[in-house]
DNA sequence: CCAATATATGAAGGATCATTCACGTTGAGG
DNA sequence: CCTCAACGTGAATGATCCTTCATATATTGG
């Protein structure tokens, strides 16, 4: 994420030996499995440094506080997400408005359930959080990539594309995570996803796409 | 909400008197403040008990720990939206299609933004609670209601209401609640309101209503 | 091979907080 | 008015946990 983190956030020092790049990736998959299985309330930093395999003090070298490793960690998610969307964007550029439909409902909704248990914890992380910046900045991406998609649909003619891609993508991530919130079956979630995009696509039909 | 509490997470005692019912009402009302003035992370007992005006000790007659009473305070928040959105739906029951779902959306959005701080402040603090039975109760009881109405409009006739329907919340629920998220600027919400309608009121015509 | 620098260690400090309990105060029924 | 139960108090307890720092080890460039 291009955002720039508040100060205070920022991490400590960068790696600059392999072994410490090796260490701070540790950090963070061991973040990912405290959270998983102590849950974010029981996520201190020690248990997080014993299950890296380092100690407390190495931890405080990159990340002057526990915040900072957090603010990172979903820094991190949210960068592979936008990631997929806007590789998905930029292949179905100039394509049908169905397919761009499809294609971003997709992404976005592979991105967040394929590995839905990690995409939970940090939802349940990024409240301890100040990242109203993160969200900013990842909105901000998502919507320049999505504008520039849909304009270069063939015949595509918005009156007035800004307000109608925020509110697809406000009903898009929406969504999903309700869906993630309320848990629901599998079966009824793989049905709701069709109707998500019918929806979405008749939405841009008839806003001019 | 109807939903059996977790043996947890129930209150310790019921007020007998009308003392302890007001002391009960202050203790509420000063966790929510607090929520908004000090954050999730530093809503402490003691502090709530100070804002309320009563000791530690006496909140814990009533709460047999902190979790349980954020539980009571989203059980309290949730039956409201609820009851809110119900009257609306039987308001509408027998109008027609365009009516309902432009109540129905109005309902819910309203009773989160009239007081989006509060709803904000809840959200955060739902986050440390084991509250899956609260969400559960909730999506109940709102399934029953707007089910009951949609079926009672004139001409409606659904292949496959109850999928419909869990689309319909799921999109309206999440696409609120990504808005509050992304405390979009107030012009910005309010122009995405009548979208959302319109893309839900097309998506119930499409499906039968 | 030798500084100089980067990286790692983990016991200890210090602060915060949830929860208890022994003891006062108030209200209601007889 | 008197007694008992309901209600209220808040200092003390005990536990948790973030963060630091003095010290030790590893790596690299020269």
């Amino acid at each position: 994420m291009d955002a720039v983190p508040p100060r205070h956030l920022s991490p400590r020092k960068r790696p600059r030996q392999a072994r410490s790049t090796t260490t701070v990736e540790a950090i963070f998959e061991a973040t990912i499995q405290v959270l998983l299985s102590d849950g974010i309330h029981r996520l201190t930093t020690t248990r997080v440094a014993q299950r890296a395999g380092v100690s407390v003090g190495t931890m405080y070298q990159y990340f002057p506080h526990k915040q900072a490793l957090l603010y990172a960690l979903n820094e991190r998610y949210l960068d592979l997400v936008a990631e997929r969307v806007e590789r998905a964007c930029e292949r179905l550029h100039g394509a049908s408005t169905d397919a761009m439909v499809d294609a971003l409902v997709t992404a976005y909704w592979d991105a967040k359930m394929e590995r839905s248990e990690v995409t939970r914890a940090l939802y349940t992380s990024a409240v301890e959080l100040d990242n109203e910046a993160l969200i900013e900045a990842f909105a901000r991406r998502m919507d320049v990539a999505t504008v520039t998609m849909l304009r270069s649909a063939p015949g595509a003619d918005y009156a007035s594309i800004a307000l109608v891609n925020v509110t697809l993508l406000s009903v898009i991530f929406g969504t999903v995570r309700n869906v993630f919130e309320r848990n629901l079956p599998q079966p009824v979630q793989a049905d709701i996803r069709p109707q998500l995009i019918s929806m979405c696509l008749s939405y841009l039909k008839a806003s001019g796409g």
